[in-house]
DNA sequence: ACCAGAGTAGACCGACCTGTCTACATACAG
DNA sequence: CTGTATGTAGACAGGTCGGTCTACTCTGGT
């Protein structure tokens, strides 16, 4: 790997831990540079903007979740395998044992959501894009392409997530399954 | 009312209202000033920091919002007459017809926890506080002290709370409604 | 060996932040 | 009528923000 795409990828790792951990508006440029031991000039040489750096911030966290999401759904046959990994997963995430999402603080997207609100900024809309990615990598695991089911699983997911994060309520993925159970 | 509470509550009106609708952390101690035409030395003179400020705005959501859902569930007395109406009331407040909450940009207390991200500070402790004073007053109204279909209801409410925000996806009420029918 | 490209450190800019303070106006209770 | 409490306007302090820029160094390919 180059070296410009090395402290390019470097700038990522370390915007998004910090963004994730606190929150972007909280985290500014300065800190991501003097965590991270870039010097100003190379990042402003790779991102022309605060905003363009969150944009690829996003844009890593997206890879990572759909991976590890993709990870967890694999060798799911059935409806209620499919049911039963995600939300197994979601515990997982929950209880900082998915190592390959960080530390649990809520969803990324979610949180970022609450911090910018023009909806037509192009960060609430990646926010939206990575929600219906997700919904799209569940949905191709199900037998049926009925919605109703997929509606199902994305509201109690999004349930759980903000449980988890706002009332420390971890107990949810679970209770999720057998909701589930009893509906199929 | 005295001229004190009443500058008092102007602040309060004004701030939650920026609050909500921007992020909490977008929004400057001056810029509530100016558009409450207030001075800078009266807010500090009924309140000692912004993160005061912060509180007895949380205060006011939270006392406005288990007004409008008192409001909402009264006179159900049936199990599904309590989902109903909560749903619909979701629905209402997404769709900006539940004029009491304001223009709709999520959970308040969700973004708040968002942006805070101690999870021990005053404000992420008040939103939790929140989340369980509102489950309570839906449990109350519940023929059975199981549970169960609290637990159900608590996560299908926050799911289409978060898919409505970040999703833009008003769809969920009903489909939360057909879900506990369905578990009944 | 040399030069261009990519890196470094950090001063600097204007804007904005929270919070303090001075100086003055108004209202009202005794 | 007067004194106190509460209000006003806004300058100011000290800090941080995102972003620009200068001046210098390192490194790798020809």
């Amino acid at each position: 790997m180059s070296n410009i795409s090395k402290k390019r990828q470097q700038l990522i790792d370390t915007a998004l831990q910090l963004f994730y951990e606190r929150g972007i508006n909280s985290v500014g440029i300065n800190e991501v540079l003097s965590v991270s031991g870039i010097a100003k000039k190379t990042l402003y040489n790779h991102f022309t903007s605060k905003e363009e750096l969150v944009l690829a911030a996003l844009e890593q966290r997206n890879d990572n979740f759909i991976a590890w999401l993709t990870m967890s759904l694999k060798e799911a046959n059935t409806d209620i395998e499919v049911v039963n990994k995600l939300f197994n997963g979601l515990s997982a995430w929950f209880s900082n044992t998915a190592i390959e999402l960080g530390k649990f603080r809520g969803c990324f997207f979610i949180n970022t959501s609450a911090e910018f609100s023009d909806p037509n900024s192009k960060i609430s809309q990646y926010c939206l894009d990575h929600k219906q990615q997700v919904r799209r990598l569940i949905g191709e695991h199900l037998s049926t392409s009925n919605t109703e089911l997929l509606d199902t699983i994305c509201i109690l997911k999004e349930g759980a997530i903000s449980m988890a994060y706002v009332s420390h309520d971890l107990s949810m993925p679970p209770k999720c399954i057998k909701i589930v159970e009893k509906l199929l």
